[in-house]
DNA sequence: GTGCCTGCTGAGGGCATGCTGAGAGCGCCG
DNA sequence: CGGCGCTCTCAGCATGCCCTCAGCAGGCAC
């Protein structure tokens, strides 16, 4: 679990950075607004620690800027005790949850585990045709309810034709779309065809002759 | 889990009634200071939600006269925000957590279960993959009951997959947030996960040629 | 029927992918 | 300082995936 620490107080941070490597997160730290929201930009965390009060750019700012940029990290807000800002200002705009400083150290990383627990899993949405069903995220294929095991080539061909299903894809897009280069042989996707085949039965996909594959329901 | 709270805003008592035992509390009410400590000391709560502006005895008194009559269920204090009262005193006085009005109510439910799992009430986050038990909070995991003891490395690893199981993650990803840097080489992967497979055996974390790893009930 | 074209398939080689053992670096503890 | 545990790199090796090729079957045009 990658966090990113985005707060001024040197000390505070240096404490973080030793709690939380200490429980397992690998730890990135910015100083200031400018440089956290950079970092935060490569959406490579998996939640963010964000002080509110920060030079440059301040934490509502940071947070309104990266959801701008579709970055849908987590991020748990740290505010000062004296209220300056308020806490519903943190959470409008978009921050997870939040935490009044002091806080105990505990509380932070249960907190921290509760946003990573609660981010959902966005996942693409799953192809049926017929009695086949394909699930892209977990890669799983079932046909008529069995289990079906290919390799990655057989289900981005197979991926492919049902997402244009009830269509006849040519080969030649085929073999652009699945395939890298732009070849003129096609018979890797005859091939492919075939194992396909072998594996799902004679049914699932059709041939039109002098036009390419369908698979329909 | 069984929470009273005390509040003489009829509006804000019904919608926090209504509200928390929607999110599956038993939610008791006390109109006044004198019967919210009559009905808290007989100390069948797991929480109070305790404003400070009370009539017949306010919420300071309340907390004191509690803790004198040796009731320690948790406090969460609501003050509001003219700052009459400080928020430190609260605290000082055995409040286990404050919250200025208004506020957000999923800040006060955030809160609120803050409160009850720092009281080791609330059963710890568990990931739970068939055989595979992994509890982030102790660091443990068990393996058809049986205890293993993993690295920091390794646990991480496990819990990255647990905490997205079914679904196959790439090699990458995984170094990309178990490890630190976003690196090439995935090689130390590969070699976390054949470490992982001598300890929990052959069939738990599954390899997807081409594509990643995947953990699955 | 004859010839041609399209599509299917079995065999096999090359090679990327993934796994593993050995070992170096390093921090920690006695 | 020596030993130990953890982390990570590296190189060798086995597996099986991917693709090419050649031969064959069957359809279509004439």
């Amino acid at each position: 679990m990658r966090v990113l620490v985005v707060d001024d107080e040197r000390g505070l941070v240096r404490a973080l950075h030793r709690g939380l490597t200490a429980e397992g997160f690998a730890v990135d730290v910015a100083y200031d607004g400018e440089r956290g929201l950079e970092l935060a930009s490569e959406d490579a965390y998996d939640a963010i620690v964000l002080d509110v009060m920060l030079p440059r750019r301040n934490g509502y700012d940071v947070v309104t800027e990266l959801r701008a940029r579709d970055v849908w990290t987590p991020v748990l807000m740290l505010s000062a005790k004296d209220g300056e800002y308020d806490v519903a200002d943190g959470l409008d705009v978009g921050a997870d949850d939040y935490l009044t400083k002091p806080f105990a150290f505990v509380v932070l990383v249960s907190r921290l585990r509760a946003l990573l627990r609660r981010q959902g899993q966005v996942r693409p949405p799953v192809l049926t045709v017929g009695e086949l069903v394909l699930d892209p995220a977990t890669r799983r294929v079932t046909h008529g309810g069995e289990p079906v095991t290919l390799t990655t080539r057989e289900l981005a061909l197979l991926e492919y034709l049902m997402h244009h299903a009830d269509r006849v894809v040519g080969k030649v897009e085929l073999r652009d779309h699945v395939w890298d280069g732009t070849g003129e042989d096609v018979n890797v996707v005859e091939v492919y065809i075939g194992y396909l085949r072998r594996k799902l039965g004679r049914g699932v996909v059709e041939t039109v002759r002098g036009a390419g594959y369908r698979v329909a329901g």
